[in-house]
RNA sequence: GCGCCAGUAGCUCAAUCGGAUAGAGCGUUGGCCUCCGGAGCCAAAGGUUGGGGGUUCGAUUCCCUCCUGGCGCACCA
């Protein structure tokens, strides 16, 4: 497929060759101009080279544009404008024909190569097992979702992975917990413990349990209890945060489990191996890792006074297994409080002898939840949260995973949960799904007024501005998913699907696509279904619903 | 106190690696259905891009400084 970006690359840098002898490992910016007139496509180089050149931009500028070939024929019109920004406009003929080129790749079109097949791996979610997910857990499954999809989609081998915190204090504590509810809940006087789980779903699990297996766990020890309650509840936990992603459609590739880790004893060979390089020194009964020496801001605790490996050394081995496992770059998406623990995990990843990028953390952040434009304050340890499934349940999840792309993934997010239920114009969900539900509606209507919708068509009979901006947009597409890829910015495809949507409506309301005019009917056909075919491949890539009719 | 992230239209946000006249949606105002779905379209009003300096052909973007907000600074996870 002939990419009008790449191809005018190619011509750019060949005219500069001929025309100044310049080495051809120069970058040659390509932009799109913001304001239609200014043509199809825009370079700075001219601009770039006035310093190295000793010469005036637009005097540049003009010497390339007499070397510019156009091998191909594509370029309608070339102009130099504004301080020497070179501006092509390309033939209607070669939009017409990258139409039909658009609708040969089908679910293919968007996809790219330039991931060369790197294994490449995110963490997301991974949300102790301990408590009910909340909503950034909820926007951390969207994004992290979206983002292993996007990788796929330009070529990379991605997979996603699931964290389980199964072991630890945090474990001991919820049995504890349940324990102590269990016990409540058979009369006797067993209080939670002060720092443990106080929200209501530890009371449910107690009763769970109780209903299940009967009062047999009352007889034994505290502890022996305490830790026979700790194994059921994780389990069921873990359970309902498998369920809850099913339900949000997110496939993991693998769940991982600290406990596994532990067991293996990953944690003491990575002690061992940190020793051998001389990383670490014990100070005060406790051992420490000189992560100072790689950035982070001071030296941080493998094993405590106790005796106990500290999460951070776990972690660090289960980094460097995901590094065994053949990945080679791993992107961890992790809440707002995790940020103070970036510096100390890069600099464990740089000791052990990985790249520094071939790591790199997203915080994702906060969300606020407003209701009748009042935000819903959520602590799990409280346990006055909203959970993830309540959110589900309430706007659908469509709308949650929209909403949840929508934005930045490093900002705060305000997620006003009225708006997202409004089945009208002003939830972005509806617009765009709609413009799909539109579309497809007209080939519906074709095919009930007896059109036969050919394979081939006569495209050059698009000729039309609304027409032409219809398939620069489509166009655009294969653009926008290798950035949102390059730059972990999801966002960019929510986005281009509200303006690929506003496009498509524009032309609808100008147009009348199935006519007397049989030629023109069958061409513009083509473009509503190439319109519907990006709607779908960006929608599938969301995995939000495109629907047939709403 | 130190560190990270942010501050753009009334609100929520965009803005291509430093590019041209800073764009959308909602809200407001005014138009558009004998016709493929009006869950739509067209138009108008709305901006000192938090303040001040600097770098240069050019700054929302990079640097410095100040102001404001969020988050983080455990031998917890």
């Amino acid at each position: 497929m002939l990419k009008p970006e790449t191809y005018l690359r190619e011509q750019i840098a060949r005219a500069l060759a001929t025309a100044f002898a310049l080495e051809n490992d120069l970058e040659i910016i390509l932009e799109r101009p913001r304001q239609e007139n200014f043509g199809d496509y825009a370079t700075t180089v001219a601009l770039g080279l006035a310093k190295t050149l000793r010469n005036a931009p637009r005097s540049i500028a003009e010497t390339l544009l007499e070397h510019f070939a156009d091998d191909a024929g594509l370029v309608e019109k070339t102009s130099i404008d504004g301080p020497g920004f070179i501006n092509f406009t390309l033939k209607p003929t070669f939009w017409q024909q990258y139409l039909l080129q658009i609708l040969s790749e089908g679910e293919r079109f968007g996809a790219s190569g330039w991931g060369g097949g790197e294994k490449v791996q995110v963490e997301f979610v991974s949300a102790n097992p301990t408590g009910p997910l909340n909503v950034v857990s909820a926007r951390a499954a969207a994004v992290g979702d979206v983002l292993v999809s996007l990788f796929n989609q330009v070529g990379f081998d991605a997979k996603r992975e699931y964290y389980i915190n199964d072991a630890g204090r945090q474990v001991r504590l919820l049995g504890a917990s349940v324990s102590a509810r269990y016990m409540q809940l058979l009369g006797h006087d067993e209080p939670v413990p002060e720092d443990g789980y106080q929200g209501d779903y530890v009371i449910d699990l107690a009763r769970e349990i109780l209903d299940e297996d009967g009062d047999r766990y009352a007889a034994q020890p505290k502890e022996e209890r305490a830790e026979k309650l700790a194994e059921i509840a994780l389990a069921k936990m873990i359970r309902l945060h498998q369920a809850a992603m099913e339900q949000y459609r997110v496939q993991y590739d693998v769940w991982f489990r600290e406990s596994d880790l532990r067991r293996d004893n990953k944690h003491q060979q990575i002690l061992e191996t940190l020793k051998q390089k001389g990383l670490t020194y014990e100070k005060d009964g406790a051992i420490w890792f000189k992560s100072s020496d790689f950035g982070d801001e001071k030296d941080r605790v493998l094993i405590t006074r106790e005796g106990e490996p500290t999460y951070f050394l776990v972690d660090i081995a289960y980094h460097e297994d995901k590094y065994q496992r053949g990945f080679q770059k791993i992107y961890d998406l992790w809440g707002p409080d995790h940020h103070g623990y970036i510096a100390r995990m890069s600099a464990a990843i740089q000791a052990l002898g990985h790249p520094k990028d071939s790591f790199q953390v997203r915080i994702i952040q906060q969300v606020n939840m407003l209701r009748g434009g009042e935000v819903v304050k959520m602590s799990k340890r409280r346990g006055n949260i909203i959970e993830m499934q309540e959110v589900l349940e309430e706007v659908g999840i469509d709308a949650a995973r929209f909403f949840f792309i929508m934005r930045k993934l490093d900002q705060p997010l305000d997620f006003d949960i009225d708006l997202a239920k409004k089945q009208t114009d002003e939830n972005p969900v509806y617009y765009v799904q709609y413009a799909h539900a539109r579309v497809a509606n007209i080939l519906e209507y074709a095919r009930s007024q007896g059109v036969e919708i050919a394979d081939e068509a006569d495209v050059s009979v698009l000729r039309e501005a609304e027409e032409l901006s219809v398939i620069k947009k489509l166009a655009e597409y294969p653009e926008v998913i290798s950035k949102a890829a390059k730059f972990l910015e999801p966002h960019r495809v929510t986005n281009y699907l509200m303006e690929l949507a506003a496009t498509f409506h524009s032309f609808y309301q100008k147009h009348r696509v199935v006519s007397d005019d049989v030629a023109l009917t069958q061409a513009r056909l083509k473009l509503v279904q190439g319109t519907k075919l990006v709607l779908k491949n960006a929608l599938d890539l969301l995995k939000i619903t495109a629907p047939e009719r709403m």
